[in-house]
RNA sequence: GGCGGCGUAGCCAAGUGGUAAGGCAGAGGUCUGCAAAACCUUUAUUCAGCGGUUCGAAUCCGCUCGCCGCCUCCA
């Protein structure tokens, strides 16, 4: 039985989709202005793990993520600028360029840590009109109000503002950060619609002039059109839990009378070297930057080696740690391949201790998403597979390929072994072939130096030479 | 100021009432020409500190110290 906590409740509970086996979860995606850094890997790799689970588990998953394409405002005063406009102003390119190159970048990012994609991946722009009729209904039902072309959602009017984030609208008057002096009736009301500037880039028509969409309204319009006015799951940042999720409600709730959402689920966030990672700081280092020095899936592996709602530190020595332990599994299923006989088939009907291993899979990955525990069991998979490869235990051998497939590639979405690895790279290995056996002769006449200096030399290479007592075999270091 | 979180071995990190997973690093061993890999053994009488509840606490409660997040765009 699968639970999840439910940032809602603050509590672990049993996972019940409204109609099962159909699971409906949105997560909160990109602003596409910049490149995709350490804490998107972090949170989409989260979401990656619970939704790859919850098909695992049986369960029909749809997955909406939006694109953000039309940037949020810089500032409340700040009226016409965003942070796409802004990009746009600074590459001299259209605002549309400026979201389709970095959504493209996002995706090639997130492909490369071996994401599924989302089965809906939602641009704003494209929902415009169901914004309007949304902010529409609230200006019908009292909940919304209009001034100088803005409308504004009024938070006094929804009673359960703050249930998310535990925060009380009155608490939020004296807070100095908030501009009293606008034009709102309340300064924690937020904005639904912005008017904008004639020169403004990215405007739309509407019922109160051209302007452009608040901050919040995306989510709650697609949420609803993809998958109903009640959804399963809600992920995001835990950044995102206020104001994002709790305006979020404020809208999807006062407009539909509705519960929005019945699991909220959030990710915590990332350190580097122990500091805050953020964009204002300016010390984020983006994806392509981290992956010139460790592969994709060192990054997968040690995210997974964490907790989604605990903060995850970045420095070296971790993803160097993690680099060598995930080389250990690797190595583990590269080996498994080699010995697999031609009949075998992947398989889930597994029995003895490898029945007893993926029990404890299951177990972890059922206590919410316990992904570091999962990785224990696959750590002991490793050490009982290679015992089976000493021992030439050819059942043991089958099981345990066939639970690495199932576990460790489809449900964790580690990639063992690439395209291109050399178990199937025919003539790269023909050539090692010949290159062992030339090397073998010379240790056969206990030629030492010369057999060294062959090791060392491809060693150079980046391969690796292992011998064994029934021979020699090798391996290239690749880059995870 | 308001709200919330965290502090577990040299490092990373699970565990949230029943007697400390796992990875990396370290030590010893088997194997090996050597090396590597693999396998075996070993590495926290103890979970920031101090009190309390309990038959029993890293886990619950209180206080103290330290660190961090949100309250402004962020995943």
């Amino acid at each position: 039985m699968l639970t999840i906590y439910n940032t809602l409740t603050k509590k672990k509970e049993s996972f019940k989709p409204l109609n099962p086996p159909f699971v409906g979860i949105y997560v909160c995606g990109p602003t596409v202005y910049d490149d995709p850094h350490l804490g998107h890997a972090k949170s989409y790799v989260s979401f990656d793990i619970i939704v790859r689970f919850l098909r695992a588990s049986g369960y029909r998953v749809r997955y909406v993520q939006n694109i953000t394409d039309v940037g949020h405002l810089l500032g409340e005063t700040n009226e016409g600028e965003d942070r796409i406009l802004k990009k746009a102003q600074l590459e001299h390119l259209e605002p549309v360029e400026i979201a389709q190159k970095y959504e493209r970048h996002y995706f090639r990012d997130m492909d490369a840590l071996n994401l599924e994609r989302p089965d809906i991946s939602s641009r704003a722009t494209g929902h415009i009109p169901e914004m309007i009729e949304l902010i529409q209904v609230l200006l019908d039902k009292g909940y919304a109000y209009e001034v100088h072309g803005n409308i504004y959602f009024e938070v006094s009017t929804f009673s359960e503002y703050g249930k998310l984030s535990g925060r009380k609208v009155e608490d939020m008057i004296s807070g100095t950060r908030i501009d009293a002096m606008s034009e709102k009736r309340h300064p924690a009301d937020f904005a639904l619609w912005k008017k904008a500037d004639p020169e403004h880039l990215m405007q739309w028509n509407s019922p109160w002039g051209k302007g452009f969409p608040g901050w919040h309204l995306e989510c709650s319009v697609m949420a609803q059109k993809y998958l109903g006015e009640t959804i399963d799951i809600h992920g995001g940042g835990l950044d995102n839990q206020f104001p994002h999720h709790e305006c979020e409600i404020a809208q999807s709730e006062a407009a539909n009378g509705k519960p929005f959402v019945r699991y909220f689920m959030h990710n915590n966030m990332v350190t580097l070297n122990s500091q805050k990672m953020s964009k204002s700081l300016g010390n984020f280092i983006t994806l392509t930057d981290l992956f010139d020095r460790y592969g994709p899936m060192t990054v997968r592996f040690f995210i997974l080696q964490g907790h989604y709602r605990s903060p995850q530190d970045f420095s070296d020595t971790a993803l160097e740690a993690a680099s060598k332990g995930f080389n250990k599994l690797r190595d583990t299923v590269i080996n498994l391949k080699k010995h697999v006989d031609d009949g075998y088939k992947s398989e889930k009907q597994v029995s003895g201790q490898c029945a007893v291993f993926r029990t404890q899979f299951f177990d972890a990955m059922n206590n919410d998403f316990s992904t570091a525990t999962a990785l224990s069991v696959l750590f002991d998979l490793s050490r009982f597979a290679n015992s089976a490869m000493s021992g030439d235990d050819l059942e043991s051998i089958n099981y345990a390929l066939a639970l690495f497939e199932e576990l460790g590639e489809e449900i964790l979405g580690l990639q063992f072994a690439k395209q291109g690895d050399r178990v199937e790279d025919s003539a790269e290995d023909a050539l090692m072939e010949i290159i062992i056996s030339m090397r073998q002769k010379v240790r056969a006449e206990k030629n030492w130096k010369e057999a060294d200096r062959i090791r060392d030399l491809l060693a150079v290479k980046g391969i690796s030479i292992l011998d064994g007592v029934e021979g020699s075999t090798w391996k290239k270091a690749v880059k995870n």
